[in-house]
DNA sequence: CCAAGAAATTAGAATATATCTAATATGAGA
DNA sequence: TCTCATATTAGATATATTCTAATTTCTTGG
């Protein structure tokens, strides 16, 4: 599919395109969804049984550094991982840690002054609630 | 200062106001922090060495579960956990971790039909960038 | 095409964070 | 004060992540 552009990304950021960092990341592209390090370690090794959890912390680590790969933390759950691909906001679910794209939209910023001297590097929205497949019967939408 | 409210509130609860559960909850609203497990476990039992770190974890999860205090999900790091306040929008230092307090105002909610399903709980923003001890020599803002 | 060397991989140990267990203690209502 | 549901405890266990140091492998330049 687009293996091409796989490789072209990790050379891009000097990254080597080894099996499994290529497999980190064609994982994380095909399945468009957030995954934790355990659940990419597992895909990736029923596939091609090469790589080791180092390993796939590592991928990690060193594609979140590139720029091409973005940590979502969860609380209490593991954290997850996403390729980045167009901007979005964030809806997690509070009974299944579930992490899922809500379409962007602009923002806007806070008071001028509010931020103090802080530096701001970006800004998302976290939706939190319950998933379509943890939320109770039909019907029942609440919005706080 | 407060300890009646604090007694007040646990007993709004129904959480029995131990002497270990006042000191988790009189820590937080003292420091106006966000603060780890570990951290607070640490401060408590240096006021009175009594406390255990199951007890501190139970303590914390029973206070999340009573609405009295909100935990925050930090990539790459411990959790951390506040009293709740007034309500604020967060900001997030890249750097060390550190939890910040951003100012409440109203965001706009997604565009109908966005949320699909979902139940939505509450929304909040979060800023990340660098906190004013981390950002590099001062006159660099930069907001992207 | 090959050699060289930087970069990546590995298994398993180590660390950090959080939860569980089951025996014991205690706050607070009657 | 008595009672007992609720809370606490130390330590073991579970889960998540990082480290170590020996080995292997991409890729570039010759």
């Amino acid at each position: 599919m687009d293996s091409e552009a796989i490789k072209q990304s990790l050379k891009g950021s000097r990254l080597r395109c080894t099996p499994q960092r290529y497999a980190v990341m064609a994982f994380l592209m095909r399945q468009n969804r957030h995954s934790t390090a355990a659940e990419i370690f597992a895909a990736v090794n029923r596939v091609d049984p090469r790589s080791s959890r180092a390993t796939t912390y590592n991928n990690l680590r060193d594609l979140v550094k590139a720029g091409l790969v973005r940590d979502v933390a969860v609380e209490g759950r593991a954290a997850r991982v996403e390729a980045k691909g167009v901007r979005h906001h964030h809806f997690i679910c509070d009974r299944c840690g579930m992490v899922e794209d809500i379409e962007w939209y602009n923002v806007p910023r806070p008071a001028s002054g509010s931020l103090g001297r802080r530096v701001l590097r970006e800004c998302e929205l976290i939706f939190r609630g319950l998933c379509t497949k943890c939320a109770p019967a039909r019907g029942s939408r609440r919005v706080s």
